[in-house]
DNA sequence: ACTGGCACTCGGCGCGGGCGAGTGCCAGTC
DNA sequence: GACTGGCACTCGCCCGCGCCGAGTGCCAGT
């Protein structure tokens, strides 16, 4: 157990450190935050973070700097995300609501993030599992040839070509698209499949290979790709982890091309409110000297994806959860307008 | 005006310090290239070399490294595209072949790229501006709101919503949808606008101003994002910049981030068979010590959009050439076919 | 329990010398 | 006239040395 005081002098090693990214020394300390007491004293109780593990030398005589299971007490007990300022949400507003299709959205919500968090941004596309069906269209291209268009409740578009074993004609097509959309719209992805089930029988014995085909194409479509895409920005933010230079770096850019490993980073944050991974909690090798910061966002009250920003494990992290937590919420919000 | 042999020595020059990034002293060429004189009369040949700007040196003493200029002749009149071989061949097209949509023909391409060159890959998607309509469509999603959805002959969808000033029937809508696309299925984008003018005046007067925001808002959607998404991958491949590392990595890591810049990069790239800008030729300083290959792609014998690779200017011509020129062709083949 | 004092450690930095790759020039040869 | 071998010279790189100072741990004193 840390008496209080262990705490503060913690807090302050990690607010230091963060800010100057030089290990801190007891003198500094004393000096740059009144705790009242000497530096001698300060010494005895890094002695005893140091021994709890919380804080760490990279040589002897050196000042500390915090480990990992450092930083996460400060995330957990010590710190408060710090909200946005009133000028700057309002300035998240204005750039979001400039955007004009989701791609758009998209794409300004990660500039929008590397640039507040000075980090590097990923933001996962509104995951289809978690959508509904705003409208399945069907237009025939060619006699035997359906383009599949799949519109989602998030503004997400999909479109798919089918080929059919037989051609299809304008009616049968029609009737197709009618009844299909009366059963699904409105409906969770995940209900799909046995909301279509007995379609083909209602149809004549020569369109229920056509039939068939585009429903297993519309079902694929569902399960396919799901949460697949993702978009990523502010890679040239990674230039400021000036430490140790290309070892550090490469790993991380090596992982963000990963797109399978950023989805599973994402998806591996539990708590929709907010994750934070610091270090060696990733598991991911190549981001162990990273922390990762994510948050869901979604058009209702649910989240449909993620989103957050990967930096250094030295990071500011009350300012980085209050952007990120402010970004998700406007992005939310714009959802649901659109 | 340069004897033949000096120009051996250059191309030697260039292909050394390609292979070892180090500079290559007079010695080390006569070992490796056999020139048949000795390294006293390479001197003389390096010291006319570096009069003429071809080669410098980073140090008295130290070895010569090509210029930009050198580089430069190298690729003009020293060496050939590197065809790629009948295996990588194979592999490639494998590769793009698996692709189920244009994104995902897209971000395999890039990837591919990245790997083939083990460099930074840049590819545009197919441009609005020379393609043609394969088809509009038109979805009520309440009363009145209507979303556009354009599929070009290059695999492309677009989408916009529209609100509209009044409701518009399902009827009218139906009997819209069948003009529009009646004049502009199978027409170039730059025939649309004065294709559908006159549309409005055919209907209803009720009906007319929702019909002017649904071709206005095509009309937006032609011209207002016109090439203008791109897709970027193999930033990890900079770390191999060994050499004076966040002093040319990081404005190359911001140039990519500015989709501007680069589609400028693109766009300037005239000759539509093949392009490089070595250095300093590339107008944005950040890029000034990279060089930039690329080409034009294109579904049928014109290109739509260019794809390409950005590297250190120490970085394999040929066979960069060669595999850009190969993946574009590819590329061409699989959009042709969908 | 806290403090001031003190001896100790060790990384960073600047200095200086030796090494060697590479050069330019020159006199000699085919 | 073109090429070659030889030679003196230049510098960048590397290594070892010693100093400096920040920071530490410990201990005796309040």
């Amino acid at each position: 157990m840390l008496s209080e005081r262990r705490l503060q002098v913690l807090r302050a090693i990690v607010q230091d450190y963060v800010g100057t990214e030089e290990p801190v020394g007891s003198k500094a300390l004393t000096e740059r935050h009144n705790l009242g007491v000497s530096p001698a004293t300060v010494r005895n109780d890094m002695a005893a973070l140091e021994e709890e593990g919380y804080i760490a030398q990279p040589h002897t005589s050196a000042g500390r700097i915090p480990t990992d299971k450092g930083y996460r007490l400060f995330v957990d007990r010590l710190a408060d995300v710090k909200p946005m300022t009133q000028p700057e949400r309002r300035a998240i507003q204005n750039f979001l609501d400039g955007a004009v299709d989701l791609d758009d959205v998209v794409a300004r919500t990660v500039r929008l993030l590397a640039q507040l968090t000075r980090q590097v941004a990923v933001v996962q596309y509104p995951s289809l599992t978690r959508s509904a069906v705003r409208h399945v269209e069907l237009l025939a291209l060619a006699p035997a040839r359906v383009m599949l268009v799949l519109i989602t409740d998030t503004g997400r578009v999909e479109q798919r070509m089918v080929d059919c074993p037989a051609p299809i004609g304008e009616n049968t097509l029609a009737d197709l698209r009618a009844r299909l959309n009366s059963r699904v719209t409105g409906r969770r992805f995940t209900d799909v499949p046995q909301l279509v089930q007995d379609l083909p029988e209602s149809f004549e014995a020569e369109d229920r290979g056509t039939v068939a085909s585009v429903l297993s194409t519309l079902l694929e479509t569902l399960v396919e790709r799901t949460e697949e895409r993702l978009m990523i920005g502010g890679t040239a933010n990674l230039t400021r982890f000036t430490h140790d230079f290309p070892l550090t770096i490469q790993p991380v850019l090596e992982a963000l091309e990963e797109q399978v490993v950023l989805l599973k980073l994402l998806g591996e944050a539990q708590d929709p409110a907010m994750t934070v991974r610091i270090g060696h909690e990733n598991e991911y090798e190549g981001l162990n000297s990273t922390s990762v910061v994510s948050v869901g966002y979604g058009s209702g009250g649910e989240a449909v994806a993620k989103l957050g920003v990967v930096g250094p494990t030295r990071m500011d992290y009350p300012g980085t959860m209050g952007a990120v937590r402010a970004v998700a919420r406007y992005v939310g919000q714009i959802l649901a307008e659109s």
